[in-house]
This record gives C-alpha cells, sequence and structure tokens, in this order.
DNA sequence: TTACTCATGTAAGTAGTTACATGATTCC
DNA sequence: GGAATCATGTAACTACTTACATGAGTAA
C-alpha cells in the first residue's frame, strides 16, 4: 500500500501527469520508493475513483491531450493518517545475506567477489544519498521546493530535517554492510590461507549420487 | 527465486518433509527468508519436477503418509552456481523512511511514536540475532549441527564464521537504525519546543477545498 | 472425546515485473 | 524526415499473502 502514499505525497507537493510521476519513480531520484508505468496508471485512476486526487484533462500541442492529477483534502487527510499510523513491519527476507550465509558453496574467488560486489554496492548507495542530503540542506531540488510552497513557512525547517534524518540514517547503515563487507573479504582471504588450497577452489563441493 | 535456495539450503542440510520445512520458515529460527505453507508445497513439487530435490513417500501411523525431499546432485549443483553468482539488487523500497520522510504530515506525538517504534523493533532484532550469534558460536542450533555433519570437517570454520558474519552484520546494520530513531525523537523534541505547540498539533494540516 | 499437532493441499487475491502496442509532439 | 520524448495504456506473468478445506495421529 505504500504506492499510493508514494503518489500522494509527490502530488501535495506539485499536481503531475502519470508520466511525469512514473518518471519521478524511475530515476536516481526514486530513493525510497520505485514503480513502473504499468503499476501507476491503475493505480492513478483507483485513487481519482475514490476521491483523493482529481485528474484534469489538458491539451498537449494541437491534437493529443493528457492527464493532469492533484491531490484532494481527501487525499492530504489520507496523507495525514499515514503518517499518524505505525508502520507494519514486513517479513524478514535478506535475499544478499542468505547468499552470504552459504558461502561455503562458492569458491574463495566468487565469495571475494561477493563481499567486493556488496561494497561497491553500498559506496554507490553512500554516494548518491550524500549528495541528496547536500541538496536538500542547501533546497535545491525542485521536489524539495515545490513542498515548501505548499507547507506553511514554520514546517520548512521539519520538512528538511526528517528528509535529511532519513539519508542520513540509510548512510550509516549501509556503511556498517560495507564494514561488514570488507571483514568478509578478511574473512575469505584467512580462510583460504588456512585451507592452502587455490582461489578456484571450494570447501563443500556437491557430492555424487544424492 | 530466493524461496528455492534457501529450500534447497534447508533440505541440504537435512531431508524434511513440507510441512517441516514450513516450520523453519514460520518460527523465529527464520531469520533471512521466510514463506507459507501455500507457497512450500508447489515450489517442492516443482523442484522435483525439475530433479533438484526427490520426494519419497513415507507411512506415518498406520493409514496416513507423508513426502520426505532429500537434496539431489543436481540440487547442490544450483546451490553451489547461485553462491558463485553475482546478486541482482532489487529496486529500493524503504515503506518505514518514506513515512519517516513525512512525518511534517504527523502530529509531534505520533512521529515520536513512529520513531520509538523503530527504535523497539531493532532492538528486538537486536537481541534475537545477538542470541542467534551465540547459539551458532556453541553449535547448539539443530539445523547448524545437520548442516555439519553434511560437510568435511575442514570447511566447519568457514560455515560457523560465514552465518557469525551475516548476523554480526546485521546487528550493526540495526544499531544504525537505532541511533537514527534515537536523533529522530530528539529531532521531534526540538521541532515541537521550537514551535511552542502541543503534542496533538501538526506542522502541515490538509488544505480545505482542494 | 476433545484438543492439538502433523500433514497436504487449493483458491482467490495483492503487488509488482516485463514486454508490448500505439500515437502525438518536439528537436535536429 | 527521423529520432527521441511525451503520453497512455494492456497483457501475461511472477512472487507472495490470506483464507479455507480436509483428515489422520497423538496426548490429556
Amino acid at each position: 500500500m505504500s504506492l499510493r502514499l508514494a503518489l500522494l505525497a509527490l502530488l501535495e507537493a506539485e499536481p503531475a501527469t502519470a508520466y511525469e510521476l512514473a518518471a519521478r519513480f524511475d530515476g536516481s531520484s526514486a530513493r525510497l520508493w520505485r514503480a513502473g508505468q504499468s503499476q501507476i496508471y491503475p493505480e492513478l485512476k483507483r485513487l481519482e475513483a475514490e476521491g483523493l486526487v482529481s485528474g484534469v484533462s489538458e491539451s498537449r500541442g494541437s491534437r493529443a491531450r493528457k492527464t493532469k492529477y492533484s491531490i484532494r483534502e481527501e487525499g492530504c487527510r489520507v496523507l495525514a493518517e499515514w503518517a499518524e499510523t505505525a508502520v507494519v513491519h514486513g517479513v524478514p527476507r535478506f535475499p544478499e545475506y542468505l547468499k552470504s550465509s552459504y558461502l561455503e558453496w562458492a569458491t574463495f574467488d566468487g565469495a571475494r567477489r561477493h563481499f567486493e560486489a556488496q561494497r561497491s554496492h553500498h559506496e554507490r548507495l553512500i554516494a548518491g544519498w550524500s549528495e541528496h542530503v547536500r541538496e536538500l540542506r542547501t533546497q535545491e531540488t525542485p521536489l524539495l521546493q515545490a513542498r515548501l510552497r505548499q507547507a506553511p513557512d514554520s514546517a520548512a525547517d521539519a520538512i528538511v530535517a526528517y528528509k535529511v534524518l532519513v539519508y542520513e540514517t540509510l548512510i550509516e547503515r549501509s556503511r556498517a554492510e560495507m564494514e561488514g563487507a570488507r571483514r568478509g573479504i578478511e574473512l575469505v582471504d584467512r580462510l583460504q590461507q588456512e585451507s592452502g588450497l587455490p582461489g578456484s577452489a571450494r570447501l563443500t563441493s556437491p557430492i555424487a549420487g544424492r
């Protein structure tokens, strides 16, 4: 159910077409949620049917048309209610750590590659989020500017501060994961050294005739 | 596609019925993956059809029967291949941080409750994982014991070490998130103080007539 | 005999993905 | 005139959830 809330949050800042919303959910600016066009078009129709947003058909060029969606009062109420409601924590699902926990099946080289990939993945995430924190502080992002235009001046500090805290927390979280990956590489090096085997060897291998 | 790998990994340690696997994916021992019965029964059938596991019908009591599944050589090969393959990172989706980043819609009390819930959530996760690390080190868990029986003695260190690293990393990751929640509570206190408003007030509110 | 666990499923629905289809508009 | 972008969708599929249905085995 987060998709509709993400859509409402975007529309609260600024009216937009489904196409524009899809673009925001697609590029590097989609940092907390992502969705494809095929999900956004029907969801907007549902939101309109429920009276949370309103779609207005506008002309585009001479013959074509587009539908610009705006949030309605009821949509704002749903946003406020969501902000007030406790999050339900999803079931734990960590595909990358599931794999990490069975690396005895991999070659030493494969295990090293795994941890190196994790490290560089989190490095990229941190770089992106750090840049975004900078943009939030200097109020460079168009979406933040639009959001600030809608809200009373007294809320401006809070709007920026909550978002900055989110990305700073995610940065620290990824730092912890980078450190885990660093320790993983050390571990693989130690295990390989202790085994005296080449990097292409594995500690366990499929047993014939199961 | 992680479900089948989680199933293969469990069956590699020890043959089991679908019911037993479902129980393992359900209790507190399901720390990296979780799945319901309705997903496990058909997936095991598929794995059998593909020749990765074999199901043997055994009698249970006088009239009833059960199917015990074991991993086959081809299933072990798939596990080894998976361990060697790079993980594809899913799209970013952080429902709890999406909410955090729009807390200006909530009341001060609601925002505080949100961060307090996050903090206690991660506290519980850390407690569970810490306990599990201890159990892994003392080799108390039946699943680890079964896994160690299957693997050569030379792999025992690695099997334990990879799993311990996973949970220690997740502990540090949750610690970072707890610290974020602590900072969140501080932030709400500061924002409320600066506003001079009661805890039941919100900084932005639905605008009539949208 | 009653309640609980063991055991095996099906059905309907939600959320999201990948791929395709279509056509106008704008920029070079 | 051709390529990229704007714009709106549909269809089929995958993964997972929630709820239901059935019956034997076991322990109080």
